[in-house]
DNA sequence: GACAAACTATACCGATCGGTATAGTATATG
DNA sequence: CATATACTATACCGATCGGTATAGTTTGTC
């Protein structure tokens, strides 16, 4: 593994578990076991390197959205594959997950906020596609795009948020749950 | 108004607006035009200030939710009352909201998250209480409180947060519009 | 071997951080 | 008047912050 790759391994570990400001340049530096001008060689400065995890991240996670997104007719199965997709992401980035989430709801003019939030729209996007798609089979679902996709994310994060507190696993089971609840209500 | 309230006003602005670890005690006491000593006189320490401050509003929240929770076998009555709590609460602490929910993805070691997370769990607790007694009136919905807690925080936040992003306005309508779906899915 | 570009370290910069030692001024109580 | 308590300010503390000036070392190219 090449020095850059070490920073950023190491700073992704510390940022994800304490935070972007509460973690210093020296101390990424010196977990890599490098001095400060070799990560300033490589990224410029502190949120340089903060970005381009960032960056990466959510290009995979928004990669993987648009893949389980892809409307076949089979609405279920579509939404089924969505939920699959955040949880999965979230299992295996599950401390740079719940960054992203403390980042969404930064103060609008700080930088964390405006890295995370275009990353945000694009995902949010990626669900209004496709529940406008659906909406060419369901009648009844036109003008509602928003709303689907706000609750749908909103759901996903609150389940994943009991999963990073160690309240409850991302099972298959609860994927079915989610989609069904989703689809149906609280009374069947 | 005495410092002292001059001191949690300033505060409660500044935290809000830009961050726990964004903001000096030095600017803090400047912005309330005193002096360092005279706010550690009062509170102790930076976080003291903070966490008086956090537990203040969120126990109004808790506040408000516990008298719309009570439950009197209406459950649409109920689950618009609480929809109407958080909306209210959010917009008369707009940017303290947005604080409060970044604050629960927080890094689980952090201040922030430790302050944080006992008031998250007294509301989601006044929700499992309200849905138990639901359960009464539908016995369908035995076992199932803890996924509709979980799902209607989760769909208020998503809004909120759309909210907070000037996407749309909480009004009357959208809060028909939540507890619809909450109750009845996409399909109708 | 000459030379440039990429890479790395020591040692430092000014600024700011949370917090405090010290001293003073009010105000209330005896 | 004396004394104690509550409150406030000046000036400072050591530590750490993000970032850099300087210099040295490697590496590939001609």
């Amino acid at each position: 593994m090449d020095n850059r790759t070490k920073i950023l391994s190491c700073a992704l570990q510390l940022f994800s578990t304490r935070g972007y400001e509460a973690v210093g340049v020296r101390e990424i530096a010196e977990s890599a076991g490098l001095s400060k001008p070799t990560l300033y060689h490589y990224f410029g400065s502190k949120q340089g390197l903060f970005e381009d995890i960032v960056k990466n991240l959510l290009l995979k996670l928004h990669k993987d959205l648009r893949n389980a997104a892809i409307y076949d007719n089979d609405l279920p199965l579509t939404l089924t594959k969505i939920v699959i997709a955040f949880f999965n992401f979230a299992q295996e980035n599950n401390s740079f997950y719940r960054m992203h989430l403390s980042m969404l709801f930064s103060p609008p003019e700080s930088d964390s906020f405006k890295v995370v939030s275009k990353f945000q729209e694009m995902l949010f996007e990626v669900l209004i596609e496709m529940f406008t798609k659906a909406a060419d089979n369901y009648g009844n679902m036109k003008g509602r795009h928003l709303a689907f996709a706000t609750t749908l994310q909103g759901m996903i994060n609150a389940y994943i948020r009991l999963y990073l507190n160690g309240s409850l696993e991302l099972d298959d089971e609860l994927v079915h749950k989610v989609v069904h609840q989703f689809q149906h209500g609280i009374y069947t």
